[in-house]
DNA sequence: CATACAGACATAAAC
DNA sequence: TGTCTGTATG
């Protein structure tokens, strides 16, 4: 057998993964550590190598572009194509249980998934409904409790009140939200990851049937897994499952949205004899650029502990460049990338990262300025869209009159004069007679307790979805969209919209009609195509932006940096309070999470790397002063090298880290805690002017942030 | 029902 | 400061 095309690209680390026995293993992979080529070559291995049949593996990854890659790569190494080997995102799988075994889930046939829209707005209206006051209770609020419960696997029966009378009440709306998701057959993003979860714990016979199929179970990402995924992934190994884990402590960002880095722990702990494997050896980076990283990280007290290094040569220094504030901080990153395209760079290869997305502005202006082509990644995708949205409800509603919140969405949409007189004519039927908006509608019709004219316009409605619903019963898919946003009116509402800003999306309605035509058929759970399209379109949201073949300057976040590479990278607005962000300023867990953001960021580039900070930033409207950012103090001074703004000036130009400090009396420092007599505790974020004019600004937990003078504040130190 | 205006808010974002 | 949401107005 010939298996030089599996094992020759790899190195002996990868190699040893790659070819590990029926053990449980946990492969610890630093950046550019080539930890995708082991996943794929891995599942090569077991098919070739090992004889396992495909059916017996299932592959985890992030994100379903992660998902569509692995697998493309998979063929092209296996040389066929790979149909009954499972890969997706753990939503993904979660949903395609439930889709089979939507009966034994308690689910109707025709659930659908909400996003987190979609459960936002659905939570608001239950707040609305029940009288209570939306400041106290933010439907905000009440989403994030939701989730972090079910991310932990909780059901209300589950949760105390503590006698705490506020968290009582968190747990009532958790429960009435769930009972309106169950009426209205919804399952949100944590519930896929619940329901599968207790299905298959409460059904033997099924968790028997799947243990026996998933022999092996490779898990990407490892360190961005949530408490019930790790619980999912324990569950379906079971004793007999052979799990092949890989991660990178250092790279776990999302402990803000429940990931939990400590199930790599848990992992050794919860199968003995666990394998590690160390991939320390990074194909990306610079010897400098990789110093720079491994300098910073190593600031982190809890690590499982890893040393990247290179053999490539030391590179370039990483440039460091203190501008006056954020125009001069875009106009210097502008002039370095017209340096780079004129020395042949490709712009693809060239990227600006920054910790929020509020940053990208003054860059777009700048290189729109400079008629640079550029991309912003974020915003908006596709599937969000507004226009979007609505001919998704249609379909949704065609699918499942009960929908609520498709109902609502579209029930005025395009306009037909239904008001929200009528709306709540409904709504309160609705909740008299414990039924759907839809049934509820039918029942207002009949009973006669409605306006002629409002009677008739929602009698309307239920004749259109009907009507829609019929008319495409048989049709292919694609068709059956077409014949939706045409004949619901959508197309002609947004048409007509004014100043041309209708045209864009008619253009996204179309492109509609194509994303169905694309839609793969899913034979395994042979769900009817318009049920998989519509669990596709939440899953799968889309990419931010089209264009994707022009060759542009890639703007993103940190967070959406990570997986990727670039040869010239730069890193802006390195200040504290901006990176690390103001809220971790306070939490040692939090600035550390910060530190392996910034860990990312650095290992992202491949050439070179520029690090910029604004000595005076505007945000949100005020002038304030920042000191750099405490990680560029804490790379070794020797890979830095600053860079001068071009104009001279008499000014020194990499100030120390906090100078001017000391002309603040009473030993006040930035970052420091004070409590003042009438707004309470709060944090020094700034501070100017000295002796008796000295005045500080001070971020107030409870009164916001205020510029108080020194003299008279009192301030108490804490 | 569309548009204008006021007010709140401002970390990251996949599924 | 800019954006988004909700409400007031024509």
């Amino acid at each position: 057998m010939d298996i030089t095309d599996i094992l020759d690209p790899l190195n002996e680390a990868q190699r040893e993964a790659v070819t590990v026995g029926a053990e449980p293993t946990l492969v610890l992979a630093g950046a550019g550590s080539g930890k995708t080529r082991v996943l794929v070559h891995r599942v090569a291995w077991l098919v070739r190598v090992e004889g396992v049949a495909p059916q017996h593996i299932l592959a985890v990854t992030f994100t379903n572009k992660a998902a569509a890659e692995m697998r493309q790569r998979i063929e092209a190494l296996l040389g066929y194509p790979t149909r009954n080997l499972w890969i997706g995102t753990f939503h993904g799988l979660a949903h395609r249980l439930l889709r089979i075994h939507a009966r034994e889930a308690g689910l109707p046939e025709t659930f659908q998934i909400m996003d987190s829209e979609d459960q936002l707005r659905m939570i608001r209206r239950m707040i609305r409904s029940l009288d209570l006051d939306e400041h106290e209770w933010a439907p905000r609020d009440v989403q994030w409790f939701v989730n972090a419960q079910k991310d932990e696997g909780l059901r209300p029966k589950d949760l105390k009140d503590e006698g705490n009378a506020g968290r009582r009440r968190m747990i009532d709306l958790y429960a009435r939200y769930q009972r309106l998701c169950d009426e209205a057959g919804l399952v949100d993003f944590g519930e896929l990851l619940l329901r599968t979860l207790e299905l298959l714990t409460e059904r033997a016979d099924l968790l028997e049937h799947y243990r026996a199929r998933f022999k092996h179970l490779l898990v990407d990402e490892f360190q961005d897994t949530n408490a019930i995924q790790y619980r999912w992934l324990r569950l379906v190994a079971g004793k007999s499952g052979i799990p092949f884990i890989v991660g990178d402590d250092d790279q776990s960002i999302y402990r803000w949205r429940g990931a939990r880095v400590e199930n790599l722990q848990h992992f050794q702990r919860d199968f003995p004899g666990t394998r590690i494997v160390r991939l320390e050896q990074n194909y990306r980076s610079t010897a400098t650029i990789l110093n720079a990283a491994n300098a910073v990280i190593a600031n982190n007290a809890s690590r499982l502990g890893k040393n990247l290094w290179t053999d490539g040569g030391a590179g370039e220094p990483i440039r460091v460049y203190a501008a006056f504030n954020e125009r001069d901080e875009a106009e210097f990153v502008v002039n370095r990338i017209q340096d780079a395209i004129a020395a042949g760079e490709r712009r693809r290869d060239i990227a600006v990262l920054y910790r929020s997305n509020a940053q990208s502005r003054v860059f777009e202006e700048a290189l729109l300025a400079a008629g640079i082509p550029y991309r912003v990644y974020g915003g908006m995708r596709f599937f969000e869209r507004a226009e979007i949205k609505d001919a998704l409800a249609y379909l949704r509603l065609i699918a499942n009159r009960d929908d609520d919140p498709s109902f609502e969405r579209v029930v005025n949409m395009p306009p037909r004069g239904i008001g929200a007189r009528t709306i709540d004519i409904v709504r309160d039927e609705a909740r008299r007679s414990g039924t759907s908006l839809w049934r509820a509608a039918a029942a207002v019709i009949t009973q006669e307790a409605l306006p002629k004219r409002s009677s008739n316009a929602l009698w309307e409605f239920l004749k259109l979805v009907d009507r829609l619903d019929q008319d495409t019963r048989n049709l292919p898919l694609h068709e059956q969209v077409a014949h939706v946003i045409e004949r619901s009116g959508l197309i002609a509402h947004y048409g007509k919209e004014p100043h041309g800003g209708g045209e864009a999306r008619v253009e996204n309605l179309e492109e509609l009609v194509n994303a169905a035509r694309d839609v793969i058929a899913d034979e395994e759970s042979d769900m009817p195509p318009l049920l998989s399209f519509l669990a596709y379109a939440v899953l799968e949201s889309g990419a931010a932006q089209a264009g994707p073949y022009e060759d542009s300057v890639q703007l993103m976040t940190m967070h959406s940096a990570k997986g990727l590479e670039f040869e010239w990278l730069f890193m802006c607005g390195m200040e504290d309070g901006l990176f690390p962000h103001q809220r971790s300023l306070n939490d040692p867990e939090g600035l550390e999470e910060e530190r392996r953001l910034c860990y990312v960021g650095i290992t992202r580039a491949k050439r070179r790397l520029y690090l910029t900070y604004a000595e005076q930033r505007r945000l949100h409207g005020l002038e304030s002063y920042a000191t750099p950012s405490r990680f560029i103090r804490e790379i070794p001074p020797e890979l830095l090298e600053e860079v001068r703004p071009t104009m001279a000036v008499a000014r020194p130009i990499y100030r120390p880290a906090f100078a001017g400090r000391d002309a603040l009396p009473g030993g006040i420092r930035l970052g420091q805690r004070v409590r003042h007599g009438k707004f309470g505790e709060g944090v020094i974020l700034n501070a100017e002017g000295s002796g008796a004019h000295a005045r500080v600004q001070v971020n107030f937990e409870r009164s916001g942030t205020k510029w108080l003078v020194l003299a008279y504040a009192n301030l108490e130190l804490m």
